[in-house]
DNA sequence: GATTCTTCC
DNA sequence: CATATGGAAGAATCT
């Protein structure tokens, strides 16, 4: 005897979802209805046997109940995105069981099932359809029984038409009267208002049907009659929405939906791929698997197989063949770069994808006659390019004298938002994550470090191939991943047109002036030789003053100082264990001094000078767009967002920092308190607002309201002391920070946070829901969707645990700054270029953009810069912005 | 390559 | 009981 078995895998899903506790798999995606859905088919199959199975699922947005009633399903809450990202991972268990599944443009689950049940009903089958959803009720009969879950999924109740009698006195069709008379909420049908789930069984147990009640109207009484009167139509058409569909053009039948058992390997693969090891544990799969090579990521139990791909080796004499109109057709291209800094890389080759064929040319080949075509089509923005890291890419390109515009998809750039803390970001990692054809590590190709080498001309090829190959099939995964995490516009309208616009200002570069650098570091080279005789007359030995061990033996054993802290390896000579030093002994302020000038000379003089283009007289910096996990950029090569501030002598190094046009002006805004603006918005603290709206200075708002005194009672150590809980704050603080911040005993430090707390209790609110909501969902966003995974925030190890918790709070905040200098950044590129202003955007450090300007520009760039950053967004708070200009960077402050 | 230290926001 | 404020890059030493 045959037994169907149709599963309403929307409706589980969900029921699924809300029922599990939070499960995410190694990969930070959620599981948790994937668990609750496989142990519901497992047991389904394992007790009922069936000889067939479908999931069918609802489809799009739009269904044929749409046409008649628009608000069909409105008002419904959107999916949680944790629940939709688990759909495909659902249907890849669903093909793993060799389970048939199913979903059709236009129709719902409902309707799928109720037209299979038809279908099984009148080929004399035997059905059990399985559905949270009571309004399929309507389909049972004698041959077709409905089982709907409760509490949980493990549980369900089974509905025959006699159990349907008992419980509502009805047949299955009057379900959809029921339904007519007293509407659903969750699918916003209205049927009559006022008529519940009582007045609608007893009406129907007089007249039997919606048509029946409505002629029967003038027999009611009062209020009801008055209310069956007015809502005539609104019954009939709950009717008729409330009625599934048994008639769709189905493509599927019996021989479709057969179900013949599931491969034992296959499905092993399928769970350890998902992470649950109690399933495979209890169905005795743990040596299931088939194979070993494929790798632990297979899914499927195949893996993917090496892509088999036509590879062509253009030359100068044959790249001609890829003219315009074939270019146009191509899917991905790589642009492969030897060396780490853009600016001084050179161009190993490139690899275009088109139809099954790649075109490899090398960097040569590129530059030649005959590819002529191939750069104008790298070129031209009317092309877009789908591609991996095209920011460095267009740098290569551009030092050598060929353009990148047209920036499509960007791999790189996708796999960075979908996954920010990455690491796993190269191409040979991203294609093994997505499980399509192994892509080598370039260090296998290349060797790494001093072995650096391009191999033979056919390995390379092969190898570019590969990554181009892997780009194609990656970029609609991605795409995809992007739609459905709600990040589309953070990428298309913010990171990727950035990417673009840090490409013209890392061409761009900023002018130093090395006369003055270097004055500088001869000044600083008399100082330091001063400054460490004097130290080695103090010690009474000579040493290597660089290396923390020979300074440690120094002075804990030589001159026997107290040891405050050690490292892993020994004593810890930190300026915090100098500072406390200090009154010990004469050579500690020295020591500190020396650190402090040798820095400067290291990293700032001679470090600067080495980055300088002779022949333009610039530094061009590298924004990195896919390194930190905030969301915020870094700059390498060099770092130009640690340029030394806080201290007088290193800030003078700004002074070199100049326009590159006599008579231009350097220009700089910055933010200010911009994450305390973002916190106060975010948390929607009422007190932190008004500061905020008040105008004044947050610091010593934020003193007044913890210690509970008039302005004109704050000193400058309750400034102080406000400003440092007002950091920590934001970095998600711990009372033993503060304390060690500000030199206070751990219990001080508590009570000021305690005290913090007391007075902006929706700050206390915020952290405390930011770091819930982080153990719910696995991940935090900022305020443009931009998100982070916190795998550790359920970690059993305190550290671990305490770390993720302080990411929650901080990253959310850190994040949304980041978010709004980059809106500022793209809107102020497009300021720019559509007032044909001269002036051009230099540099950004975090809170910071630097521009240089010709002087007759200057009163529109006071005004427009400021302008663009505070109105980049709409806050609760308004943002400011402050803009000062000068000489050179020093002066602009 | 890891560790230590310093610089910035 | 131990814990110990977020995000980065670079220079130097030492293994």
């Amino acid at each position: 005897m045959d037994k169907w078995i149709l599963i309403d895998g929307s409706s589980i899903a969900f029921r699924a979802f809300f029922a599990m506790p939070t499960l995410t798999n190694a990969a930070g995606i959620h599981t948790n209805a994937v668990y609750g859905f496989a142990t519901m088919l497992l047991k389904l199959i394992e007790e009922e046997k069936p000889t067939h199975m479908l999931v069918a699922f609802d489809a799009g947005k739009v269904t044929f109940r749409h046409e008649g009633y628009e608000d069909y399903k409105g008002g419904r809450e959107k999916t949680p995105p944790e629940l939709s990202e688990q759909f495909p991972l659902i249907k890849e268990l669903l093909d793993a069981l060799g389970v048939a599944h199913y979903e059709l443009e236009n129709y719902e689950a409902d309707d799928i099932i109720g037209t299979l049940s038809r279908m099984a009903e009148e080929a004399g089958k035997e059905t059990l359809i399985v559905t949270g959803d009571k309004d399929m009720l309507q389909l049972v009969s004698d041959r077709v029984t409905v089982a709907i879950t409760r509490k949980g999924i493990s549980e369900v109740e089974r509905f025959t038409p006699e159990a349907i009698r008992e419980k509502y006195g009805l047949t299955p069709l009057q379900i959809i009267d029921l339904k007519g008379l007293m509407g659903d909420a969750s699918d916003n049908i209205p049927g009559i208002p006022g008529v519940g789930e009582k007045t609608a069984l007893k009406l129907l147990h007089e007249y039997g049907s919606v048509e029946n009640v409505l002629a029967n109207a003038a027999a009611l009484k009062g209020k009801m009659r008055e209310k069956v009167e007015q809502h005539r139509e609104d019954a009939l058409m709950s009717k008729r929405l409330a009625t599934i569909y048994r008639e769709v053009p189905l493509d599927r039948g019996e021989a479709e939906i057969a179900y013949n058992g599931y491969d034992r390997p296959t499905l092993a693969a399928a769970l350890r791929k998902l992470g649950f090891r109690s399933l495979i544990e209890r169905l005795g799969l743990d040596h299931a698997e088939a194979g070993s090579g494929a790798g632990a990521d297979a899914a499927g139990g195949a893996g993917p197989e090496a892509a088999e791909l036509r590879i062509v080796r253009q030359t100068p004499e044959t790249a001609a063949e890829l003219a315009a109109d074939k270019l146009a057709e191509a899917e991905a291209v790589l642009i492969e770069s030897a060396g780490e800094n853009p600016h001084q890389a050179s161009l190993i080759g490139v690899a275009i994808v088109i139809g099954d064929t790649v075109h490899v040319l090398t960097g040569d080949v590129l530059k030649s006659e005959g590819a002529a075509a191939v750069r104008d089509w790298l070129a031209d923005p009317e092309r877009p390019k789908t591609g991996y890291d095209l920011h460095k890419a267009a740098l290569v390109l551009g030092w050598e004298g060929m353009e990148l515009n047209g920036f499509g998809f960007d791999v790189l750039l996708a796999a960075y938002l979908l996954d920010p803390t990455g690491g796993n970001d190269a191409l040979s990692s991203l294609a093994a994550k997505y499980n399509q054809p192994p892509v080598k590590p370039d260090d296998a190709v290349y060797g790494k470090g001093a072995k650096f080498a391009v191999p033979d001309e056919e390995t390379l090829a092969g190898h570019l191939a590969s990554k181009a190959d892997a780009i194609r099939r990656i970029a609609p995964l991605q795409q995809q991943e992007l739609e459905r995490l709600g990040m589309h516009r953070l990428y298309y309208e913010l990171e990727q047109p950035l990417s673009r616009v840090l490409c013209k200002m890392e061409r761009q570069g900023i002018a130093v002036d090395a006369e003055a650098l270097e004055e500088n570091g001869r000044e600083l080279e008399r100082q330091i030789a001063d400054t460490i005789a004097a130290i080695y007359r103090l010690a009474g030995t000579e040493f290597n003053l660089n290396s923390p061990k020979q300074l440690g033996e120094i002075l804990f054993e030589k001159l026997g100082l107290p040891v405050k802290k050690k490292t892993k390896t020994g004593y810890s000579t930190d300026a915090e264990v100098l500072e406390a030093l200090e009154p010990y002994h004469e050579i500690i302020g020295l020591i500190l001094h020396y650190r402090q000038i040798s820095k400067l000379q290291s990293t700032y003089i001679e470090g600067l000078l080495k980055e300088i283009r002779k022949e333009t007289g610039k530094v061009h910096t590298y924004y990195r767009q896919t390194i930190a996990a905030t969301g915020r950029l870094s700059s390498q090569f060099p770092n130009l967002q640690n340029i030394p501030i806080r201290i007088e002598e290193g800030r003078r190094i700004r002074k070199a920092f100049v326009p590159s046009e006599p008579g231009w002006y350097i220009l700089a805004a910055d933010y200010s308190q911009i994450e305390l603006r973002v916190l106060a918005h975010i948390s929607g603290d009422e007190r932190l607002k008004e500061a905020f709206l008040s105008g004044m200075d947050i610091h010593t708002k934020t003193a007044m309201d913890v210690f509970g005194v008039p302005a004109d009672q704050v000193d400058a150590n309750m400034r102080r002391q406000a400003k440092a809980v007002n950091f920590g704050i934001v970095y998600g603080i711990s009372d033993f920070g503060l304390a060690t911040n500000l030199k206070i005993a751990r219990k001080e430090a508590a009570a000021f946070i305690e005290q913090y707390f007391a007075v902006f209790r929706g700050v206390r609110q915020y952290m405390d829901d930011i770091v819930a909501k982080a153990r719910q969902d696995g991940y935090v966003t900022t305020l443009l969707e931009r998100r982070r995974y916190l795998p550790e925030i359920n970690a059993s190890n305190y550290n671990l645990r305490s770390f993720a918790e302080r990411t929650a709070m901080n990253t959310p905040i850190q994040g949304t700054a980041a978010d709004i200098i980059k809106l500022a950044m793209v809107k102020m590129d497009a300021e720019l270029r559509d007032r044909g202003l001269r002036s051009r955007m230099l540099l950004q450090v975090h809170d910071e953009l630097v521009f240089e300007v010709p002087e007759d520009e200057l009163e529109t760039m006071k005004e427009l810069v400021p302008s663009v950053m505070e109105n980049a967004i709409e806050l609760d708070v308004p943002l400011k912005a402050e803009v000062s200009y000068g000489k050179n960077w020093y002066e602009a402050k």
